[in-house]
DNA sequence: TTTTATTATCGCAAAATTACGATTAATATT
DNA sequence: AATATTAATCGTAATTTTGCGATAATAAAA
């Protein structure tokens, strides 16, 4: 086992979660709140950002970039993560749809 | 290994991280859904609406618990599950001042 | 009081996650 | 051309997650 049953969610459902599983663990938070923050591409410089080893933090950063949050592109011999506005806006529609549906019942 | 180490983040980024951990499975997204749509507390039929084994359902039920999303009260034989509105307001704004804050920078 | 219904927990197995050091690959610099 | 610099990948180990059946625990119903 160890396998989520994919079959049995709807595309909307296993979307949501893929997006949220890449948020919930606090390196990758933080290299996005480090993007928000300085608001425009990283070139270089999160692993002096981030007290954890050069390849873990390659890790999370492909974390992110298979769930499409962010981009990283060549820039020589950098690579220059960026916000992918267009995902950015979806998990923010998504979100603000979901938290927004409940109406205070009980 | 396989231990976040959670001495090297921010409280923000660790209880950020912990609220979208907790969202990130299609079987919990789908059971803050269902208890979103059907906007009331819902007493004994999620393992009718979910299809996984009750024990998943109940394991699922638990991590959603314990980030305090959602909270169980014994009513009788049956267990009424409510969305903890304290908790949906704090990852509403939490995610919204996040998503927010980025400005379309590249 | 015995039986039934409902939910939680235990124990297990398979798989995924997390982290690191070492290595590789690619580009810049000297 | 040789040597840094930067980032990705590999290999490994510990831990966590996911899922299920079996078993408890609790309360309702007969």
């Amino acid at each position: 086992m160890g396998t989520t049953k994919t079959e049995l969610f709807t595309a909307e459902q296993k979307r949501m979660a893929a997006l949220t599983k890449a948020l919930g663990h606090p390196a990758r938070i933080a290299i996005l709140m480090h993007l928000v923050n300085i608001n425009s591409c990283v070139c270089g410089d999160i692993v002096e950002k981030i007290p954890l080893a050069q390849s873990t933090i390659s890790q999370h950063l492909k974390a992110l970039k298979q769930a499409g949050i962010i981009h990283g592109d060549v820039e020589g011999a950098k690579t220059c993560y960026c916000i992918n506005p267009k995902v950015w806006a979806e998990m923010k529609g998504m979100l603000s749809q979901f938290f927004g549906n409940f109406k205070n019942c009980c």
